[in-house]
Order: structure tokens, then C-alpha cells, then sequence
DNA sequence: ATGGCATGACAATCATGA
């Protein structure tokens, strides 16, 4: 086993992000463009949509970024992007997550300076009581399992993605309305609240915040400009790099362009330990 | 009111998302 290295190396902060694309094809031009404008370290991709062999490696080599893929057509698929100016070489690639069983491209993590980052697209689960939304809360179980043998081996654990579950009635515009409803279910928080417990903390939440703070909003009704959105993608860190966590910030940004995601990227800054 | 919009596969609608 590695030496777990210092989260930031030569004292320069390490930034992790991650952002759910929806379709890495359509977003590529935005990606780059913030990358370009952002120095971002750790890029955690979901929902690219395109199978390995046509994924943009190299426009994102040629951004400054190794690449580590697993996707499919159409739907799913994660990605994770390492800046190579900054980072050394990955190890511990693992492309799926083991026991889920099944042929969905949901999980991707690899180990980097002593970290293990894990980027993660939840199922989303349709509606309560269906059999994606089953699906759903296994998987989030599967997860927790194998993260909890993975935390054994490396402390320094970061899981970043599109949870597709607002933990708190605070990450929901409005409570009342989704009370219940598939993202804001009791289960889906209950499984939510077992990845915290592994030792894991919400970085968001590690800070004062604005108010009404989301990362996802419906294409549909205005649902941006009105404010009406969910938080659901998140980044968890282990207490061992918890504590060094000097700031974490939705790119609100990004949701505002032409042609958008319809979810914003999260950003986690961590300073020297 | 189960729609509204966006994406991909595919060639007019349909599955999926959240």
C-alpha cells in the first residue's frame, strides 16, 4: 500500500469537483471552457452518455487532463479527469461497483496521491415504490457495503457525484411539494444518512451557506430562473480530508449559459494538511 | 392536470431523466 501523500502537496490548494454533464457530447464545450477558467484538479463526470471508444480523450489530454472512462451509449456513464500538471499517476482503477450486478455504468474510482476518489451516478429511481426506485436503494446499499471496506484500506476517501437524493427539507425549494416524493423519500435519506455514517461529511454542509442553495433545476417551467430546484449532487469526505476542507461551492454559473445541464457542478477546495 | 424540456436513438415517436 501507498504512503498516504499530503492532500495538497507544495501547499497549493487541490480542488475536487463534480458535475453531471448530461451528455458529454452536447457539454464538451462548456467543460473545456471551464476548465480553462477554473483550475480544477479532480473532475468527476456523470452522465457522459458515450461509449469508451468515443469518449473526447483527447481534447481533455490536450486540456491538461488524464482520463478515466467508464461509459456507455445513451445513458449513465462516469468519467474521471485528473489534471496532470498537478497529480501523479492513478492506480486502483475500478470501473463499476462490485456485487451491483448489473450492466449500468455508474461508478468509476481511482487512487491518487494517497486519496481514493469514487464518482458515482445514482439511479434515480422514477417515482416511489417502482422497480427502478428498488433498484435505487440497493444499489445505495451495495455502495455503502463496499465503501465501507474501501475507507478500511484508505482513510482518505472523497465520493463525489449526482446522489439523486436531496438530503434535507433545506435542499429542496419547496418541502412541502416533494415530501415524500422519489429524491426526498425517508428511505432514500435513511441511505443517504448511512454513507455520512462511515465516517463521511457533507463538505457543503461543512460551511455557512446561502439559502436555497441547489445544483439541479428542471429544464421545464422556468424552474432556474424561479428558483425551483434540488440539491443533490454532493461531494463526501472523509474525516481525514474533512479537515482539511477550506471551502465547497456550487458553480451556479454553468446553469445559467446557453444550453445548459440542468445540473450545476460542486467544487471542494481542500488545503495543505 | 403525470404535462411542461432536453437528450439519444432513430427516422415518428419513444425511453429516460428528476
Amino acid at each position: 500500500m501507498t504512503k498516504a501523500a499530503p492532500a495538497a502537496p507544495g501547499g497549493a490548494p487541490l480542488r475536487l469537483a463534480t458535475w453531471n454533464v448530461n451528455s458529454l457530447k452536447v457539454r464538451l464545450p462548456q467543460l473545456l471552457a471551464w476548465l480553462n477558467t477554473r483550475t480544477v484538479d479532480i473532475v468527476c463526470l456523470q452522465e457522459t452518455k458515450v461509449p469508451d471508444e468515443s469518449f473526447p480523450t483527447q481534447a481533455l489530454q490536450d486540456a491538461g487532463y488524464e482520463c478515466h472512462i467508464s461509459g456507455q451509449r445513451t445513458y449513465n456513464g462516469v468519467a474521471i479527469l485528473l489534471r496532470s500538471a498537478r497529480l501523479g499517476k492513478a492506480q486502483g482503477v475500478v470501473t463499476a461497483l462490485p456485487g451491483a450486478d448489473d450492466e449500468q455504468k455508474r461508478l468509476i474510482a481511482v487512487s491518487v496521491e494517497g486519496m481514493r476518489i469514487v464518482c458515482a451516478y445514482f439511479p434515480n429511481g422514477e417515482s416511489v415504490g417502482s422497480d427502478k426506485y428498488r433498484y435505487k436503494l440497493k444499489w445505495i446499499q451495495t455502495l455503502t457495503k463496499w465503501l465501507q471496506a474501501e475507507l478500511a484500506g484508505n482513510p482518505r476517501l472523497a465520493l463525489l457525484g449526482d446522489f439523486n437524493i436531496a438530503p434535507e427539507a433545506r435542499d429542496v425549494h419547496d418541502p412541502a411539494l416533494w415530501e415524500g416524493q422519489v429524491l426526498c423519500s425517508e428511505p432514500e435519506r435513511e441511505g443517504f444518512r448511512g454513507l455520512l455514517a462511515l465516517g463521511l461529511g457533507d463538505a457543503f454542509r461543512l460551511f455557512e451557506q446561502p439559502e436555497r442553495s441547489f445544483t439541479w433545476w428542471d429544464y421545464r417551467n422556468l424552474a432556474f430562473r424561479r428558483k425551483m430546484g434540488l440539491r443533490i449532487d454532493h461531494i463526501l469526505l472523509s474525516r481525514a480530508l474533512a479537515k482539511n476542507c477550506t471551502a465547497c461551492e456550487i458553480d451556479v454559473e454553468l446553469r445559467r449559459q446557453e444550453r445548459p445541464s440542468d445540473h450545476a457542478p460542486v467544487v471542494a477546495t481542500l488545503g495543505p494538511s
